[in-house]
DNA sequence: CAGTGGTCTAGACCACGCT
DNA sequence: GCGTGGTCTAGACCACTGT
């Protein structure tokens, strides 16, 4: 019977403290120099240690200071009855992000790229149309009190946008969001489909949004769809998961699917 | 400018190649002794590169044999519309999870462990009772095909299932799961609301489910309600994320949710 | 057997933050 | 200045794999 690397036995000791509330959130961890000592091993050992619970998400080093409990954010809950938000009134508009984040429309800030692409095989797979399609691309990153918070790139069809305000870059944010910018040409959403995927965020991912390491990403895949046909394909919207909860509700009574 | 450190520019260079398909999924990385010539470094910092890209789930590492590219397999969907399902025929017994995974009702199995348990703070807020309140609670860990590949604590009010059949570990598995077997009971489930969370798995969750590093996990907390009334809380049902992906449906027709 | 990943040591130097 | 985390070296030994 192999005994237990070292490193993971400092691990594990750390662990226990940390679960049992010894230490909790937002205490500071031994150092690697104390840990070193008291292990009787070397620095590199202790901090491989520390590693490890980095790479778990329980705690967080800072640079010449300490690391500590990684503290819990109170995660905010994204339903998907934000899909139902309004515009809301002309004064304080709104949209189904800043509801979702509990935050005001001064509150909110957006940063935008638009460009126009031709579908490639995954869009175009996923809106049902042509490869080569011509696509709006759209790519936000969202800021709720100045902190980003979520990225997306929602893509419509240039032939339901091409000339038409929603396709002008100045008119971001829009209140009311892509479902009001389609409702504004006509197209009503009534069903949308969304798929969760979970990994960890890319380098590029960690920067933008400032990800903490040991932190997974949600990686979600939807579609509008109005009268059956998809209107609108966002792949992916990208959500730190240590800042959110996805709420979904189904609905067993009525018709089939 | 400080310039990026060693271990990162070697896991730099890795990963474009990763990427750009020079080093495609199945493929051997170069091993760390080479790395350790390639870069005239020392091996600490050659495997601290490989490391980083572990955490990532890019890579995956074989004791004694090297360390390839990760495969990523092809995650299962998991529909909403998985509760729709029945017991199925006599003769081909089926659940919302061998319906998932489409497997047959021979390629499924189950370790369960039951228990009567007082409801925790948590469990009563979930379930909308008084904390104390008497709960049968399951943990189960599915598996397909051998492979274990879920777990959950899906947990049932001792007023609703006491003395019953349901209450009986020998009857599990159940054809149709748990709605059929409250059904069973007189209790038609019309509603379900699912909150998906996702974080790095604990060392219990890796070990159990034998998930890959850099690999995280949906941590999903399911309510089953009967005419507003919550009859069962799964919480949590533990999925690693490279195995699936969920999928929703939001109706924006009809009534408010 | 040789090659691999994994662990570990006993040092070193750097950048950073706080006092 | 001193303690911190972060990086790095040049070795060593072990467990494991495939030939």
């Amino acid at each position: 019977m192999p005994r237990k690397p070292l490193y993971q036995q400092i691990a594990d000791d750390l662990r226990a403290d940390i679960e049992s509330g010894v230490l909790p959130p937002g205490m500071v961890l031994p150092s690697a120099r104390e840990l070193t000592d008291r292990y009787e091993t070397s620095k590199s050992t202790a901090e491989k240690a520390i590693a490890a619970l980095r790479a778990e998400g329980l705690v967080e080093s800072h640079q010449g200071r300490d690391t500590r409990v990684r503290r819990r954010p109170p995660a905010r809950r994204i339903s998907s009855e934000r899909y139902r938000v309004d515009a809301g009134p002309q004064d304080t508009p709104q949209t189904s992000f800043t509801a979702d984040q509990g935050i005001t429309w001064a509150e909110y800030r957006l940063d935008k790229v638009y460009e126009w692409i031709e579908a490639d095989a995954r869009l175009s797979e996923l809106f049902g149309v042509e490869v080569g399609t011509r696509v709006l691309e759209r790519r936000f990153v969202f800021y709720a009190k100045g902190e980003p918070s979520q990225m997306s790139r929602p893509c419509l069809l240039a032939s339901d946008v091409e000339g038409t305000p929603v396709a002008d870059p100045d008119r971001e944010p829009w209140p009311g969001g892509t479902i009001a910018q389609l409702r504004s040409l006509g197209i009503v959403v009534d069903d949308i489909t969304e798929s969760v995927a979970s990994r960890m965020p890319t380098p590029e991912e960690i920067a933008t949004l400032r990800i903490g390491s040991g932190v997974p990403v949600f990686a979600i895949t939807r579609r509008m769809l109005s009268q059956g046909r998809v209107v609108e394909v966002a792949d992916p919207i990208v959500i730190p998961a240590d800042r959110a909860i996805l709420d979904y509700r189904i609905k067993l009574t009525g018709a089939l699917g």
